[in-house]
DNA sequence: CAAATTATGTCAACAAGGCTGACATATTTG
DNA sequence: CAAATATGTCAGCCTTGTTGACATAATTTG
């Protein structure tokens, strides 16, 4: 049965004027972030699903194919999450053979983390399909445009 | 002890040069949307923490405060998530005073969705931050520039 | 009016992917 | 040698997404 919550007159604590604006925020952009995201985030998400793998399959493979050699101290810096979290998904990546560990040459303590084939070819399926979005969200816009959408990036970016 | 998956040396099947630009893919700007995406969302994450509430629910009070009487099925489609998911937080919302539901004036089977002052309250309170770093990444941008942005936002979202 | 549809709620169960804290091991460094 | 470092691992918890089934009240339709 619904709820009995539900009043059937707004009482004097209900607000009914949408927040907007006028109220000195930038609501547009914030909302577009959110919808922008979700959708950027959604085609590689239907090709991780096949695969059996998630967002954070995908964080790391995009990442060791990036920087073929990286530790999981730096792959740990660059998510900001816990090593039990990427101690998950890393040793399903290499489980099944997307990405080799490597012996540090220097510090043998070290676990280099390097893309195989399949892993490479993953980062790339993966991708496709984002760059083709941001091709076609770039469409019609001049290189200067497109300098001024890189400097908004990365100022909403924290700064270390 | 750890792993004992790794190898001294790569094999054939290791890779070590960087997927980069050249394989025809703005990495670049992938990147940075995750970064972007990840530290806007930061300032809120904590605040949220203070009340016990998590993302799900910045999402429900940030759509009903933009749209006060919106149903369930209005924030089932701009969500994306299931009924349950959604039920969750909801239910959370109006137990704990932040958004109230009133019937359908018409159609008495809807649940219409309105914030409280204490609702509209938390959807500020969460806005600002971000307005802020938006401000902030906006800065030394004129208004043509950030048309392009909001285009280039605008163009990453899926068209239904 | 009876039947079908709609809007919503709810229950049980499950999965991904965050988290914490503690502890183990091998290796390097001071 | 002792301390610090890089990594792995165990147990357990939380949030937030999922599915599928079912219940109720209200509205719409034939």
């Amino acid at each position: 049965m619904p709820s009995d919550r539900a009043r059937k007159i707004p009482d004097a604590d209900t607000i009914t004027g949408p927040l907007s604006e006028s109220d000195g925020i930038d609501f547009e952009i914030i909302e577009m972030l959110y919808f922008a995201y979700r959708d950027f985030t959604s085609d590689p998400d239907a090709i991780l699903a096949k695969f059996g793998f998630g967002r954070a399959h995908h964080r790391v493979v995009h990442f060791v194919n990036r920087q073929p050699g990286m530790t999981v101290a730096d792959l740990l810096d660059t998510l900001r999450i816990t090593k039990q979290s990427l101690a998950r998904v890393l040793k399903q990546l290499v489980d099944s053979g997307y990405i080799h560990q490597v012996e540090g040459p220097n510090d043998r303590r070290q676990r280099r983390l390097y893309p195989t084939h399949k892993g490479r070819e993953l980062a790339l399926e993966l991708a496709r399909p984002q760059s083709r979005r941001i091709t076609e969200a770039l469409r019609g816009i001049d290189p200067e445009g497109q300098k001024l959408i890189r400097q908004f990036l990365q100022g909403l970016v924290d700064r270390d």
